[in-house]
DNA sequence: CGGTAGGGATTGTTGAACAATTCCACAAGA
DNA sequence: TCTTGTGGAATTGTTCAACAATCCCTACCG
């Protein structure tokens, strides 16, 4: 094909690597791009698990069609974020206790196959340590929403080590359903906090190309954080059990 | 609350695990039937991988409106068996030789946790059994399709030894994707046959609670399944790469 | 031979319309 | 009082038609 001898002569004037701004020439579809907005919005709390995105109020609010708009549902609902009931709309989704043991069932096995897998190579791990340090930043100047953020990355740029593209996007859907558990329990500033030491050890034992270590210490801290928020889950259905009964 | 109230009398009165059967009552949308539609279309090598998919066409076809066409297209895009090109439309994904490595990788990681997991506890392995006797008697018979769906089969039932739920949709996406892979190298015969008596041996080990031994086993099953698939690749390439030059 | 200007086809997006379904409040009945 | 219909309003599900934006192909021209 005269295409394909054209895409040789582009490979061979030195211009590897340019295709990784490929996805800043890519235009974007009106849906992704509101799939996007509202990703955002979620995340961040502004819509909360739970209520409902109405088709009318937000079409109006952002300027697009009805149809256009359930694209970007559809794109949301598959990724978890929210949760499509025929004939009733689009929610916020609600994870429940099942999906948090569920999501670190899943975590545990993706971030320790990551990490155990490192050696003694001369790597390089500015990127996890200029995450830890993120947090850290964050801790210092009492500003608790971007430790969680740095945390999360943190944990991202772990998985990451395994080098799959597919890990990385499966993480960043995880940590994504994670930010709706920390929204509906509120109080994360405590969550996050208690965890910044054992970063740093995690780190180390990284840098050291100890990866058994590295796993063993992040096993114990995934165990934790899930018995933590399932502890807390428990104490909600506990107090929603309380008022239902003083009722 | 009444309503809760209300609840708590239902529960009390013996329909507690009703709610399993959710799926049962639980009406489709018409974009999720198109979606099972192509999807299976797909799997089965209909529609050919690098094929375009007109709106037009496929929407005549089904008797849907362009609109929940897209909605379908957006899903299956979604679970990479389609690929959205703007302003092109959706065409049948190919898989490249690093998506194939990216594959392998997360199967080498999620199925070997899996199987890691196992102990001598009296669990019952009936399912895996199931499916790597659906292969023998596919071989046996002659039925190469259906020796290939056993083999899916036998590996899903694998993964699904972590009980995660999160973990068998990832797998189900992997395998979907791999039914590409099949479909644009042909000969899907040859290559299942070959690892029936290896499905027996990871069975041996799993029925024995030796999920060390087992994920060995596995492991180089899943390394030598990808070395044959890239090299496949390969020759596929220095095929297409001869027939542009004699042009 | 290479560039380019048109024209046809396809997708992107919108708005309106109608059917199907759910929700809510209120009334009727046990 | 509690349950059980029964309306109408509101919302979603789906289709259709239209137009803009983009791409692909061909023919033309320097």
């Amino acid at each position: 094909m005269a295409g394909t001898l054209h895409d040789v002569v582009i490979e061979d004037s030195g211009v590897t690597g340019l295709e990784a701004d490929r996805g800043l020439v890519t235009r974007k579809s009106t849906a992704e791009r509101v799939a996007g907005v509202l990703r955002k919005r979620i995340a961040e709390g502004f819509f909360l698990p739970g209520g409902r995105l109405s088709e009318q109020d937000i079409g109006n609010a952002l300027g697009v069609s009805r149809n256009t708009l359930r694209e970007a549902f559809r794109l949301l609902t598959h990724e978890r974020l929210l949760a499509h009931e025929l004939n009733r709309g689009v929610f916020v989704r609600i994870p429940s206790v099942e999906d948090v043991v569920d999501i670190y069932r899943v975590r545990k096995i993706i971030e320790c196959a990551a990490v155990r897998g490192v050696t003694a190579k001369p790597a390089t791990f500015a990127r996890i340590k200029e995450k830890v340090d993120l947090g850290d930043e964050a801790a210092r100047t009492g500003n608790w929403k971007d430790l969680g953020t740095a945390n999360v990355w943190f944990h991202q740029e772990l998985a990451a080590l395994s080098g799959s593209e597919r890990v990385n996007e499966l993480v960043g859907r995880l940590t994504a359903e994670l930010r709706l558990v920390f929204h509906i329990m509120a109080e994360p500033r405590r969550f996050h906090e208690r965890y910044l030491p054992r970063n740093h050890e995690i780190l180390d034992r990284i840098e050291a190309g100890d990866g058994a270590g590295a796993e063993q210490l992040l096993m114990k801290y995934l165990e934790d954080a899930e018995e933590q928020l399932v502890g807390a889950y428990a104490e909600r259905a506990e107090a929603a059990r309380a008022a239902s009964a003083a009722e």
